[in-house]
DNA sequence: GTCTATAGGGGGATAGAC
DNA sequence: GTCTATCCCCCTATAGAC
């Protein structure tokens, strides 16, 4: 007893500080392209530790990958849930709040969509995502305003999917689009972040689109 | 002379069919995670002839990859650049071509952003994409619809960026999708059919937004 | 808990016969 | 061109000292 709780100020724990470079690691090349060697360099341990704390690749890979999607889940709900919001603000809070996340994390989207595709049924049965979303707030403020005819069209999957869309897609693209476009990284995420404004506005003029 | 060119019925020569299951694995896996073994399982052969016809791995990907991304970037062209169709028809012509290819392929789109990703400089310094679209007769229109008032927001990376997220990430996203909605492939695939008549429209509602 | 050293296996590539 | 057999490196995982 001394040795567990002592660094909790940046660099944390040895388990804390595998993880850390596992994250960075994985997220950026995904599970098969990604060395434990590598890891534990970059966490600056040995490589038997990390065996130590995790047992295995497999399974320190697991760790990061639930924590990723747990963390993508938590967030989602707590805008998707948020009563007291309407849906034209949840859009708003979605764009803003993702479209920041991600700059910080500009690897996590096609991370986390790659390694589903590898594992599909494996990730998604652990986590509730379905009833996350189709019990929201947000579905039941969408279906609603289908109701009320301020919404042409009625498949909430539809809505979804295009606010997920307009947001994530072009940090997927990312190194497509900049070679399109001729961007440096700053004039990319300075695009990204007109879009925080844009969003809303297309999606509200979806909306209504016949 | 006689072996080289005599099956080009459906089964193809060696070399294709090395080729046809090497982007068969590429495209769902990736680089790393593909093993030549398996490749050369696949196309039964032995393993010893992938290297006599393409050296190593990293040829037979860069292989496949170029060839990938040629197709698309022909595909593209070929949309963006007809001189006879309008804005809005190429839109149409986008989300309907786009939608067909990619249920036929489904791993395409984040196989190739993912190892673009990886190699982001080098393969796409090879291709004069940026060129094929900034000099592209869809570039020209939606300058001109810009000019006239017909279009609010300016930046034609918007544009571009808005129509690609519509229709191609919802298939990136596509595992996460069914789960969300407890889709099958069908259902997700209707679902999708559903959006060649959509996105058009509800680009054009984007177009004038405000 | 942390290290060094090494076992053990898999995967890419090649030699050489046919 | 195609095969079998094999090399050899690299990577994960473990044994065992401290």
């Amino acid at each position: 007893m001394a040795k567990k709780k002592e660094a909790k100020a940046l660099d944390t724990t040895t388990e804390e500080k595998i993880k850390s470079a596992a994250r960075v690691a994985f997220h950026k090349k995904g599970y098969a392209a990604t060395r434990t060697r590598d890891i534990a360099e970059e966490a600056d341990i040995n490589l038997a530790l990390l065996n130590y704390y995790f047992r295995s690749k497999e399974k320190l890979f697991e760790t990061i990958m639930f924590e990723t999607l747990f963390s993508f889940m938590q967030n989602m709900a707590m805008v998707l849930n948020d009563e007291k919001s309407t849906l034209e603000k949840k859009v708003e809070l979605v764009a803003e709040k993702y479209i920041d996340l991600i700059i910080k994390e500009p690897n996590v989207p096609i991370f986390m969509l790659s390694e589903i595709r590898n594992n599909a049924e494996g990730l998604l049965e652990k986590l509730p995502i379905k009833q996350l979303v189709m019990n929201s707030s947000f579905f039941k403020q969408h279906q609603d305003a289908v109701a009320k005819g301020k919404i042409t069209e009625p498949n909430p999957l539809h809505f979804l999917m295009n606010l997920l869309s307009l947001v994530v897609f072009p940090f997927i693209a990312q190194p497509l689009l900049q070679g399109i476009g001729g961007m440096n990284n700053k004039q990319f995420n300075e695009l990204m972040q007109d879009r925080k404004k844009l969003i809303p506005v297309w999606i509200k003029a979806t909306m209504k689109a016949k």
